[in-house]
DNA sequence: TGTCCACTGGAAGGGAGGGCTT
DNA sequence: AAGCCCTCCCTTCCAGTGGACA
């Protein structure tokens, strides 16, 4: 009898947990919503640009701006596929993914709209070789001469007709790679192509992205520009609201859930899929907490371990060297050092270094290593002038100390090097 | 006002590792 | 197998720098 109840009550949680999602995918980041609200005048203003295609005409390079998650890839993608839907081509969405292709003999020249990420496919080479290879032409990771693979590209492109739009997503990866020529020779491959025609559409988020460009590729590329704003919290109330009805059951969210999650969002730049994130994430912990709702607690918690996981998923995937570099900031942070700069860091990190009988990299490239972190933000360096004493960074980690070394710790090297104490000036207070 | 410190950060290039062509 | 090419990680070299101090 006891074994009976036990299961009937198991069956009931099981039943009030199927009360939460109806369909996680639609709030997953590689979802594209058939409604963008909040988007329409740059839907218009894409789409004006855009359907010159079906007259005929080339369509000029655009270059949009936006920071992450203010829907600029998710309307360059729905424009781009209900054109190809409409004039008829082909359309190659995701990276490594999806073609469709839609024949339309009553149109002469078919469009192709061809999706890359710059943060995969992040070298000259292998850009060319992606474009190649939608083109039908197979090219080998490396090897051949970069040349070579812009002719196989051109070729395998110039043979039929149509009107090919790239779409070279976080564009400014390829300038912090030293790749940006591949742009200069996109920018002008019309003049080698005889039947087919190209047009790029570039999106970054980094504003500052085109003051870096070769002048020539910038005018090219921004002959039309298109900024998308950052979302405001009303804004993405209604985004995720409109998400919210088709990934959730009716009444498994509580009335604060949507704006609490739109107001951490707003926080971080209006960014709609850190607010989707948020709430996944507090929808899967209400689950698994077998909650019958969603509530604001679900949120907060979901806001702190997203933070925390991805810290955490970057740390450990450093290379053993920045493992050592941090951990003697870390060092340097819990013995209170009074401040600490580079030459510091490098003296700690030079001991480890000797304790574990590994390599010594050169103070130039720590010096990188540590600008590395301060972009992801798992140390804050500002770079300090002390007059007399020299111009140097100030470190100070980003993140919480007993985050990073639980993370430092499980790297076998670091754990046995864990007690060491460096020898620092101690702070007076 | 000039000096000088402790670096920063750009540039060039080496070499290992991957893979191609001939 | 030899000769290339590309990428990544790193070193070496060095000009440049903001501001305290003499």
């Amino acid at each position: 009898m006891e074994g009976q109840r036990s299961l009937d009550q198991l069956f009931d949680e099981l039943l009030i947990q199927r009360k939460i999602f109806n369909n996680k995918e639609v709030l997953r980041d590689h979802y594209t919503p058939s409604l963008l609200p909040h988007r329409d005048r740059q839907i218009d203003e894409l789409a004006t640009i855009l359907v010159s295609v079906v007259k005929g005409e080339t369509p000029s390079n655009i270059f949009i701006y936006g920071k992450t998650g203010t829907g600029k890839t998710a309307v360059t993608i729905h424009v781009g596929e209900a054109l190809v839907r409409k004039v008829g081509g082909c359309c190659y969405i995701r990276p490594y993914g999806t073609k469709l292709e839609i024949k339309r003999p009553e149109i002469p020249i078919p469009v192709w709209f061809i999706y890359t990420n710059c943060e995969i496919v992040d070298t000259q080479y292998r850009l060319l070789a992606k474009l190649a290879e939608y083109m039908g032409q197979s090219v080998p990771l490396t090897g051949w001469p970069t040349d070579k693979v812009y002719e196989s590209f051109v070729r395998a492109l110039d043979k039929e007709e149509r009107l090919v739009i790239v779409v070279l997503d976080e564009i400014d990866r390829l300038l912090k790679k030293g790749s940006d020529s591949v742009l200069y020779n996109l920018t002008r491959i019309n003049s080698d192509l005889k039947r087919a025609k190209v047009s790029i559409i570039g999106i970054s988020n980094d504003l500052n992205f085109v003051e870096f460009l070769d002048p020539r590729v910038r005018s090219s590329l921004g002959e039309e520009e298109l900024v998308f704003p950052p979302y405001y919290a009303q804004q993405l109330v209604d985004i995720l609201s409109h998400r919210a009805e088709e990934a959730f059951f009716d009444n498994a969210l509580d009335l604060g859930v949507i704006p609490l999650c739109a107001a951490f969002a707003a926080q971080e730049h209006g960014d709609a899929r850190r607010a989707l994130d948020f709430l996944r994430i507090a929808g899967e912990i209400a689950e698994r907490d077998r909650a019958s709702r969603v509530t604001e607690k679900h949120v907060r918690i979901a806001k702190n371990r997203i933070e925390q996981d991805r810290v955490t998923e970057v740390i450990k995937t450093f290379p053993t060297q920045s493992k050592f570099v941090l951990f003697a900031i870390l060092l340097l942070e819990k013995y209170n050092a009074s401040a600490i700069t580079t030459g510091e860091t490098y003296n700690v990190y030079k001991e480890l270094c000797r304790q574990s009988k590994m390599d010594i990299l050169t103070q130039r490239r720590v010096s990188d290593i540590i600008s590395e972190m301060d972009m992801m933000g798992i140390v804050n360096a500002t770079v300090v002038s002390k007059g007399r004493y020299g111009r140097t960074k100030e470190i100070r980690l980003g993140v919480p100390i007993s985050q990073v070394k639980n993370v430092l710790e499980k790297h076998h090297k670091i754990e046995r090097i864990s007690n060491f104490v460096p020898p620092i000036q101690r702070k007076l207070i």
